[in-house]
DNA sequence: AAGTGGTCTAGACCACCGA
DNA sequence: CGGTGGTCTAGACCACTTA
């Protein structure tokens, strides 16, 4: 001891910066600043923490390393809006051709029960109602991905009347507008398998034809499922580029 | 100005810990501290390099970032020993079943002219000689994968003359053990494609059945190629997770 | 006990941005 | 210009590992 600067760590077992990142993360999950919101600044949170700068730095880097926030220099530190750059597209040769990307066309829009897989899939009760849509990604009159879409109601309940052709392109921003739900992670299961003889004609090939179905399994800032998603497409038409180190 | 702590960047664009990175890097990759090794304490070295602590431990977290260093709390912080976790049977379902990992076979080594694919991922001159291996992955008498690999010359010269069976289980161990060369990172390209008779029939599958390929480019910590690899499989063995955010 | 990385403080100056 | 994040200093104590 020297009655100069204290210092050092609680020795609860956490580090105070881990404490405040946590409680920084409440707030934004609770909804006190929403996505594209910048949050106070590094010097005034420090301040109202009682805390030196550095520990709150380390507290707003782990969020944004955890993609929960995103800092701009000279401007402040902002909510991220979400995903970016995870479109399913990715997947296929045509994703990054200097073409425009497929547009979308939404067939139906019904409420369903949910089956075992979309309920467990969904964090939901089996047979719970919800929204099942059906979609094609489609290039010059071409389908190229046919996807069947699960929402769980009543979240998604504001998208229960809208019309087919009301859903945009981008379903993503529509969720954040219409539902106030913002898609922050989401996980791809990646499969091979033999395409049904419905799915293979729509998609212009032949029943047995090798297809790849993606499973996408969509959260929140919370952590909550709100989506779960099926992605058929050609198989040859499959790529992706997985890197390590 | 106070006549305190200089402090500051130096204005040249780079930030002072980012020049000490590369600095260290550059160190690293010349071989004075070999995978495993353990680096100078962080002390030692922002005395040695005239900063402060925290500026040293930004050079080195960045490094570990990068996956070039790996810090242990209490040891040291560590020269990593190379890419962990990257085995191409991550991609298959019975990857990670209880089940052991399927064995190794090497059918066959020999030197070989590069073709025009090889030589661009080698980064080499077309027709330069480079190592062919011709490999199995084998569970119960079952071929579950079938490779071949280009290793340039005269890099890997130590593994030309070894016979077949003393190629062990794991090639990056033996790179590094006989050829000193580490590899750091690796890019998987995976697509799926009909797959030949002879390797169909190697497989136990008919011509024509749908296959999944591998491509493979590993790279040392100078971030030369060293490895071009093709791996053939069962497509509808094949899985894959992938994570966006 | 000695040495390592991990956390923290209380300051300072710099580069960048928008009004 | 004032405010933001980015970099840097020179210390301190803590938790962990090894001998």
């Amino acid at each position: 001891m020297n009655g100069r600067a204290a210092a050092a760590a609680p020795a609860d077992g956490r580090a105070r910066w881990a404490l405040i990142a946590q409680s920084l993360r409440d707030r934004i999950v609770a909804g006190e600043w929403r996505a594209g919101d910048a949050i106070p600044a590094e010097s005034a949170l420090a301040r109202s923490h009682g805390v030196a700068l550095g520990t709150m730095r380390a507290a707003i880097e782990s969020l944004s390393d955890e993609g929960l926030l995103e800092r701009v220099q000279g401007r402040g530190t902002f909510v991220r809006a979400g995903i970016a750059g995870a479109g399913l597209s990715r997947f296929f040769r045509w994703g990054d051709g200097g073409d425009a990307l497929p547009q979308s066309r939404v067939l139906s829009v019904r409420t369903v029960a949910a089956s075992a897989e979309v309920a467990r899939a969904l964090g939901a009760q089996a047979k719970a109602p919800v929204l099942r849509l059906r979609r094609h990604r489609v290039r010059e009159r071409r389908v190229l991905l046919v996807e069947t879409i699960w929402l769980p109601l009543p979240a998604f309940a504001a998208l229960e009347t809208l019309a087919p052709a009301d859903f945009g392109p981008l379903l993503y921003p529509l969720f954040a507008r219409r539902c106030g739900i913002v898609v922050h992670r989401a996980v791809d299961d990646i499969a091979f398998h033999a395409l049904d003889g419905r799915t293979a004609a729509t998609l212009g090939l032949d029943p047995g034809d090798p297809g790849v179905r993606i499973a996408r399994r969509a959260y929140d800032l919370a952590g909550c499922a709100v989506e779960y998603r099926i992605t058929c497409g050609d198989a040859r038409e499959f790529r992706y580029r997985a890197e390590v180190r």
